[in-house]
DNA sequence: AGTCACTGTTGATCTGCATCAAGTTCCTTT
DNA sequence: AAAGGAACTTGATGCAGATCAACAGTGACT
């Protein structure tokens, strides 16, 4: 990430790697005190906020590569649980130590901001998504952020499992189960995707990408300056 | 904020002062460059993700004190626009000589952590409002979100000008014009507020706060673990 | 003072998705 | 292998809020 191999090395050396965690897991839960940020190795996570009586709005997935627990750093407390959605590997960055050494470093710092900048415009990424786009386009929307994000990491674009429940698509994307079920049942009716319970296949990428564009039109003729 | 007054005077070095900014200028444009963070010292600005033809979501209200621009650091271009809502004056800080000065100035350093932080716990909660709260909710939350921000900056917390359009507050919210009136005109017969036309009195802040708290417990039959 | 454009309000109607209901399949436990 | 319960699917129905339509208030510019 434009890093010196010596400051690698620094870095490396304030990582505590802990042993696999299993589906279930809590990294952290909310309100609990913020100590580290969470680096997925292998496996998935979902941030999720609870609400009183055991709902949730989950917040989002996360795939090898990605960090965890960026929004804890402000008050010092997490402000929403983690947990682990299948047998994961997940790195600990002690934050203490790793804001003592990025003061040293100032490529370090560089990045930090940069990922902390990231999730701000992912997380108004969703904001659009959530506040103007219909169901179709949210679903496509949050398949071909999969395909991307496992293409990054090596893995096929094409053809993955998901780790996580009808019910937390749903809710990630502000729908009902039932909404999320039909529309993978429609999309594969319509030759888009092969779907078998967790297992997909994207069979049309082009034409999933296209169900985000058309309807980006489509939705700007009210709602203008 | 915790700085030193040393470190605050080099902070303020690097600060540029421009003059006034009228209603419906811009700071700075989607896709273009990024060079500075903003700063409302008064008056109010809007940041919007512009789509094809005219259409707009609208990501964020900015009054003073409140910091504009986060989201363009990661890929050194701006993601959203930024339109001045009303007659305002707004610093600016280079974010290169900022940068640079916060790796000499590690209390510096924390607070922008902070700040990145804190914004990603605020656009999370509005993933919440616009994936679970219904239109009554989302209203009543973007009230008392502004209130509490007026009253934080010595303004009145229960008396105040709007300076968005109901069109823009529709879109903040996920609402449509018409929903955001109506919710107006009946909150008014409520007896919770006054409203005329863009002057706001909150006539019952408890029973607003009710509306969100009511709901919260409502919504979370469904959507559970 | 009159015209125009914009912003906001209100009423009537429509619709996408939530909700309710009833299976079916899969997975875990014993 | 049986039993129980998640997780998922599918169909029927209902409703919150979008959309359509009409109009009123406001302010800017002649």
């Amino acid at each position: 990430m434009g890093l010196e191999q010596e400051d690698v090395e620094k870095l490396d050396q304030i990582v505590r790697r802990n042993r696999p965690l299993h589906r279930g897991d809590h990294l952290f839960r909310e309100g609990s005190p913020f100590q580290a940020l969470y680096i997925v190795k292998t496996g998935s996570v979902k941030t999720y906020a609870p609400s009183e009586e055991g709902g949730e709005q989950v917040l989002g997935f996360h795939l090898p590569g990605e960090l965890i627990g960026l929004d804890a750093i402000e008050n010092e407390r997490h402000n929403c649980s983690a947990k682990v959605l299948e047998t994961s590997a997940v790195c600990e960055i002690p934050f203490g130590e790793f804001e003592e050494l990025s003061t040293r470093i100032p490529s370090l710092q560089h990045q930090m901001y940069r990922l902390l900048s990231r999730e701000i415009g992912h997380d108004e990424e969703m904001l659009t998504l959530l506040g103007k786009k219909n169901a179709e386009e949210r679903l496509a929307a949050f398949l071909l952020s999969l395909s991307k994000r496992f293409k990054r990491r090596g893995f096929s674009p094409s053809d993955f499992y998901l780790s996580m429940s009808r019910h937390e698509i749903g809710s990630y994307l502000g729908l009902a189960v039932e909404t999320v079920s039909r529309l993978f049942t429609r999309f594969q009716e319509e030759g888009l995707l092969k779907v078998e319970r967790k297992h997909i296949q994207l069979l049309d990428i082009d034409r999933l990408r296209g169900i985000l564009d058309r309807d980006a039109n489509r939705g700007s003729r009210r709602q203008s300056t």
